[in-house]
DNA sequence: GCCGAAGCTGAGCGATCGCTTAGTGCGGCC
DNA sequence: GGCCGCACTAAGCGATCGCTCAGCTTCGGC
């Protein structure tokens, strides 16, 4: 598979649109120890610290700690529907489209896990201005989803009696990979992809492609 | 459906096995306030505040917050092994027992969906040796329902490539509810059960039961 | 060679945290 | 009726939190 969403999907941290340097160092820091102890549990001094820098650094390149959680969350955010959405609009038949949407999100939410693990599990800690912000984007992941399984139920290749409830149950799916997934597990992105996508499309009735996936 | 299990099902608190009354009404205001916040932003000012109590109240009956927590977890832990073992030994064929594990699984996450939340997601809160404990509980809810697809697989009655694999994605399926469940959403969590066992069996290639769930 | 801006640090502010201690009110038992 | 024990409170301890501020260093422009 190959759509322009996959260029950043590989190992090299996407945060090289935030600059200056310090301010990045400081972003990939917080990323990290939100990831591994929670938002409410990091301090600015040990986020400070893991870039080696001094606590007050920290306000130099941003106001409050949730300034960097909500610059972390939008930057994730828009990553996921960019993902969502290249594979919504993509070629070929619903069945293709939405394993490749299955297998690359989960591609992102395990390669990536501890920026997917902050991104969805962090939410409720944003005030409620940064929060709207951030549901307006998870609708149109939403809506990507439910996009494809609308267009494979219209021409017959799917079977499904329930397209809101099916479109939260693989989102939902996809999305918790980011809870359990294992670096040193004995999976890789890859694998867990191209496993749920066939899960998936067994969800919605269609034929396995085979190789509906990279 | 009539498991064992079910008895409990409703809505009244499950927390009669806590003595004495001050100390239940303790450990249901840390199960909100965690429910809500998180475990790292709840204070024990809070939860003694929300059980009527001042904070050193707290104190008399657990020894820290991180006890209230521990208690929390391995109660609601207890629960969820008995829901999969109940689904797990009970009669019928695969697709029925594991329609049933699924159905009722979920519904205990969506309909107890503050306890769910904390038991699922502030497991990383407790320290090295709770956490041991409770991570064998969780084993033992993946080993009920591998049990069921393994004898759906022995039997025929499902197509299953990747039983480990799938099993995670089931119990993952069924978790990730605690997580996006609403109370005041357009679905109970029965519809979501019957839902969701429906999903599950696709997913294993069983024919739907029509059915399998109450 | 001087200067101002920018990036960063050391020290510390007020607030709040988990938890402790001294003491109070009260119900049951002899 | 006097007394003991238990549940609970008021007050506060030391630690740590998010965040601020005065001052130091560095560096480009002239």
């Amino acid at each position: 598979m190959s759509t322009a969403a996959e260029t950043t999907g590989g190992d090299i941290e996407p945060w090289e649109e935030v600059t200056p340097d310090a301010a990045r160092r400081l972003l990939v820091a917080a990323v990290e120890a939100f990831a591994e102890r929670g938002y409410h549990a990091t301090t600015t001094r040990d986020i400070a610290g893991r870039a080696g820098m001094s606590p007050a650094a920290l306000y130099i390149h941003y106001k409050t700690k949730e300034e960097l959680l909500h610059r972390i969350s939008r930057i994730g955010h828009d990553r996921a529907v960019a993902i969502l959405r290249a594979a919504a609009q993509g070629e070929g038949s619903a069945a293709e489209r939405l394993a490749d949407a299955v297998s690359s999100f989960v591609r992102w939410h395990a390669g990536r896990r501890t920026t997917a693990r902050v991104v969805q599990y962090e939410l409720d800690a944003l005030g409620p201005g940064a929060r709207d912000e951030i549901l307006t984007l998870r609708r149109q992941c939403d809506a990507a989803v439910r996009g494809i399984i609308d267009d494979g139920v219209a021409s017959g290749e799917f079977d499904v009696p329930d397209v809101k409830g099916t479109t939260l149950a693989v989102l939902s799916l996809c999305i918790d990979v980011a809870r359990w997934f294992n670096v040193n597990g004995p999976r890789t992105p890859d694998e867990v992809g191209a496993l749920y996508a066939d899960l998936v499309l067994r969800m919605v009735g269609a034929e396995p492609t085979g190789a509906a996936q990279k």
